[in-house]
DNA sequence: AGGCAGGCTTTTA
DNA sequence: TAAAAGCCTGCC
């Protein structure tokens, strides 16, 4: 996927599926586009432009080997997130059921769980302007220059060992702030000290959460993101100041965490980008 | 023990 | 000037 090619193939989507809606819901900062029509999609040190031609069909710039070996894992096309919307009951969840609605055609994009951990650790104290722009800055300190089937340079998100390089005064030129040593030791321990993120895999939650809290600058609510979004653990359900606003006003009572597994991250997902659109800045 | 205030870099609105 | 998909330290 490196050299540049001209390769093309069209695919029909027919389950949930928006890219502007994935693409602006807080779970991948490299994503660009200029007419919320095509997308140039950035993921560990590869690159996708995806068309939309019509109501399900899109042209995406690459082989069908590059898509099944590696695009359609990515943007988690095995999924049926059409069923997991037909879960949730209208009437005793109008709040949920609403937010799905509005925001049905997200999907949980299955990223590098390298690339989550640094990438939420940059999100603390900040707004996506922000983090966008330390994460570009990294990838252009320490990433791999790259050309896309454009000819358009890009650079891939850097490995651990690249990070672990860096010096103060490189790491800081990122504008990575108080955040600087959270992201040193974290690249340390995962490049230098055998900490093993792909294990957490089928790690269960409380393992998970537990093992990447030890982790300097990452709290409960980084570790969700980090496992929900890089371990594609769909139960993750990280509790930010958006959804403490959402679980105080619409679920008094108690959030009912156990009737919505494997699928609360999913859920969370709607009711964040529903609850930000129409009640935040 | 567990909860809470204050500080932290920088950008954005 | 406050707020931003928070976390850490110190204090009680």
């Amino acid at each position: 996927m490196s050299e540049r090619g001209k390769s093309k193939m069209v695919l029909t989507i027919n389950d949930d599926f928006d890219l502007e809606k994935i693409s602006e819901s807080g779970q991948c900062f490299r994503w660009e586009t200029e007419d919320h029509h095509t997308y140039r999609i950035l993921a560990g040190e590869n690159c996708l432009y995806v068309t939309q031609l019509g109501d399900h069909g899109y042209e995406l710039d690459c082989t069908e080997e590059q898509f099944h070996s590696y695009w359609q894992n990515y943007l988690d096309l095995q999924e049926n997130y059409q069923g997991i919307r037909e879960r949730i009951d209208a009437m005793t969840d109008p709040f949920l059921w609403a937010a799905s609605e509005h925001k049905k055609g997200i999907r949980i994009l299955r990223q590098d769980p390298w690339e989550m951990l640094i990438t939420f650790i940059i999100s603390q104290n900040r707004n996506i302007p922000a983090i966008r722009r330390s994460v570009e800055l990294l990838a252009r300190c320490c990433g791999r220059k790259m050309y896309d089937s454009k000819g358009k340079e890009y650079f891939g998100f850097p490995d651990p060992q690249a990070v672990a390089a860096l010096s103060e005064d490189d790491l800081a030129s990122c504008k990575l702030g108080y955040r600087c040593r959270y992201v040193h030791e974290a690249a340390e321990a995962v490049a230098n000290r055998g900490f093993d993120l792909a294990s957490l895999i089928r790690a269960d939650e409380e393992t998970t959460i537990a093992t990447l809290t030890t982790l300097p600058g990452v709290g409960t609510k980084v570790a969700s993101c980090v496992s929900l979004f890089g371990l594609h653990h769909t139960d993750a359900f990280p509790v930010d100041v958006w959804m403490k606003r959402i679980l105080a006003e619409y679920y008094p009572n108690g959030y009912p965490f156990e009737k919505y597994v494997p699928y609360n991250g999913i859920y969370q997902q709607y009711m964040f980008t529903f609850y930000r659109e129409h009640r935040g800045t």
